[in-house]
DNA sequence: AAGACGTTTACGTTGCGTAACCGTCC
DNA sequence: AGGACGGTTACGCAACGTAAACGTCT
């Protein structure tokens, strides 16, 4: 039973309307719309989480001081999700790309050092380089 | 001039109106919240480029079919200014990690290839490759 | 002078928040 | 029985679209 789960129902209607300040009957409004969709108590009284009461305040906000009407809060909620989702996608792929540049130049590193690896002289001999010859390995 | 430009402003009011199916009025009042900017004549009078109409219509859209009012239009249309820019965004990042991949396997390649250029057996000679010893070169 | 443009003001409809009313269950 | 819940209906206000009225310019 984690308290500080905010997606956990705790307010009944009274309680949530008075932490959101609104009317019960806003509340109940919205929850018709699809606007909350609180959880429900064994006896069918709504159960308000704290997650439900930010996103209440939220939509208090977008139609007190922007004004809009429910349709435009349904919209912007739509188009919020979808930017969060894309948001999460664009540091995916961030990383992703670091994580590829990273990988890139330790492959070549581990190339190189594999080769160097590979090359051992016999005593005596001798490897040619193109350009030059000399008598050393480059190691 | 470019008549396939659909930023060139061409209709008056009247013209822009009945294109967008709606009172000249209502294009006015748009005007003065900022929702669309047509251009000026000379003479001060409105002039609407096909793509303040196509704007006009989704407006439209959104007040008639969704029935948002006008301040969650201009919400919307923010926000899905900013959804297209983080899909260009996302566009550019997905180019640039395809592109990076390429780039590495091309670099690896390139590096072995180096390597086998650099290694050329003078006749007679061994190049010792550890696991395995033979005669010819690995080209 | 007619017709298109401009602006400002007025009106009707509609949506939304609130209240009123009523029923049900601890 | 009182107080909280649930639902439905009614009312007032503000927003928005449209119209009206009036001026200017060609």
């Amino acid at each position: 039973v984690d308290i500080n789960d905010r997606r956990k129902p705790l307010f009944m209607i009274s309680v949530a309307s008075e932490l959101a300040d609104m009317h019960p009957q806003t509340l109940r409004m919205y929850e018709r719309r699809g606007l909350v969709r609180p959880k429900r108590s064994l006896k069918q009284s709504r159960l308000y989480s704290m997650e439900d009461v930010e996103r209440l305040r939220y939509i208090q906000q977008l139609t007190n001081e922007l004004g809009l009407n429910l349709a435009g809060v349904e919209r912007v909620l739509e188009l919020e999700e979808q930017m969060e989702s894309m948001r999460r996608e664009l540091g995916r792929l961030q990383a992703q790309l670091e994580e590829a540049m990273m990988d890139a130049t330790r492959q070549v590193e581990e190339i190189h050092r594999s080769y160097r690896r590979e090359l051992i002289p016999l005593p005596g001999r001798e490897i040619v380089i193109r350009g030059r010859r000399g008598p050393g390995p480059r190691c």
